[in-house]
DNA sequence: ACTATCATTCATAAAAACAGAACGAAATAA
DNA sequence: TTATTTCGTTCTGTTTTTATGAATGATAGT
């Protein structure tokens, strides 16, 4: 639980002060006195620990600290003024953003697909934040995002907070370069060649292991790469036969450059969606998952 | 100017207090009476002019504005939160985050690449943000955003405060479906051919007006889209001509779904980097810069 | 050196936040 | 049903915070 003593108030006359750089000037402009303003900066950077304002003769110029703190500032107080705008003044933001959270090892073809579907339909404003699924869940608590879009599925523990989605099931494939004779995961069809496989904690992984040890056979591994994007990379620029959901490579095998040589029988990559329960949904989200459904 | 006057700490015991859903519970955690709960979230209700709670009972249930209330108040209090991480327990974050900004109408490709060089590099937490070239600069100067990607460039009214560098400069030409006859602009070869341009506003647009203009001939125009994402979509599936950026249909190019015909002479999409003069440059941003330039 | 400008300090006044008791309404239990 | 507990609200006086204005000190410009 965050206990937080940090004054508002003090961080919103700094930041002003910050922004024009005059401590006089901020003083008129808010309609309060000099040195209401220097003392509460002064308990701010006590409060802190260290100075936000170097004190070079009469002017004040921002420390380093005090440069973050005026970055943060400014998005704290800009967030403050959406809200006063939207429920003081009861105007409903002009612009709809939606903040999507996707999984940073993710398949981006995917993710794509998904914004494309409301990217031409509407003048919305979307928002793509990568991250590991820990904080995926993290910001969907904390509001920080309005969907995640992840291929791992939610615990099942506090499951009636979240809701979850199955977005689409992409079938996985043996990919390579073109040119190669295979066709079954035997030995022989197999020998010296070198491969780009999911890390073990994956259920690809997992699901490609049970098959190579039905062949009794052990493949010789190249690279291993949790990140879509980078297994896609591997599979295209070593030669390599790669084990990876189709969409991940999906312009690879269009285009020619790589060549699917057999798909993992009942072995499929999911995508989720998952979002809060909430009283009142976000209408973005709404419909895209609508649309999706 | 933002005229705040919005009563944080009022923000954050409501804020505190909509995640419990209870006040005496609150009210012990942050060791403060109910009694000041009580009061100060009643003096914020006045001052917003609606309620926040509904009081069912002796139960409090967000009213539909205290659910976007309480939404903000964690996007602001988690600001807060790292902010006070940061300068007073000296945490430097454990993952670099960087946001990136990007106008909506962009090459989505583009923005590809320009990230895929730092994606696969480190473990950073990037996100991207779609929005008109506006409010592009808007939340530069308000650090929402810490570089923005356009294809325009700055105005020179007050440049000093941007730092602008040309990322990429890509050609523009006449892509249109397969098996076309087309070598050049003259009216013999583009009768009854269908285009798709950029609106007239664009850079893009002039250029083949003055080159169309040139040959003394009208194209027949079967659509127009700022978005080059749209303006993808439309050359693919309409079977017209299509004025566009060879970066934005790469995939379609190398696939064999499309074929460009010509290329415009001296005409150029330019993608521009922009940020803000910094005294303490992003680590990130600078390393981003420093492997384009 | 003189002056105007600007931030800091200090004493004091105004405003707010606060605790605690009293109150009332609604669940819970007898 | 009635008693009891729980929990939010209201009211009162007290404490704490914030604000003011004048005094102070320091610096840039003339």
């Amino acid at each position: 639980m965050i206990v937080c003593d940090m004054n508002y108030k003090h961080l919103f006359y700094f930041w002003h002060v910050a922004e024009s750089g005059h401590l006089t000037q901020t003083a008129q402009k808010l309609h309060v006195s000099q040195s209401a303003l220097s003392a509460q900066i002064k308990q701010l950077e006590e409060w802190f620990g260290t100075p936000l304002f170097e004190r070079q003769g009469r002017q004040l110029v921002l420390t380093e600290a005090g440069y973050i703190a005026r970055q943060y500032a400014s998005r704290i107080f800009h967030e403050g003024e959406s809200l006063i705008k939207q429920l003081k003044h009861g105007q409903t933001s002009d612009d709809v953003v939606i903040r999507i959270g996707h999984a940073s090892t993710m398949s981006r073809n995917f993710v794509e697909a998904f914004i494309n579907d409301l990217v031409h339909q509407q003048k919305v404003n979307y928002r793509l934040h990568s991250m590991t699924p820990d904080q995926l869940f993290n910001e969907l608590a904390n509001h920080q995002i309005d969907i995640a879009l992840a291929n791992t599925n939610v615990r099942g523990s506090d499951k009636q907070l979240w809701q979850s989605r199955l977005l689409a099931r992409q079938p996985v494939s043996v990919i390579g370069p073109v040119g190669r004779d295979i066709e079954r995961l035997t030995s022989e069809a197999l020998v010296g060649q070198n491969w780009v496989l999911p890390p073990e904690n994956m259920p690809l992984r997992s699901a490609f292991d049970m098959l190579s040890a039905e062949y009794n056979w052990q493949p010789r591994v190249l690279a291993e790469a949790d990140d879509m994007a980078m297994l896609r990379l591997l599979a295209r620029d070593t030669g390599a036969l790669a084990v990876i959901p189709d969409v991940v490579v999906r312009d690879e095998l269009t285009g020619g450059q790589l060549k699917r040589y057999l798909t993992l029988p009942n072995v499929f990559e999911h995508f989720y969606a998952i979002t809060l329960k909430r009283p009142f949904e976000h209408p973005m989200v709404a419909q895209l998952l609508q649309r999706f459904g």
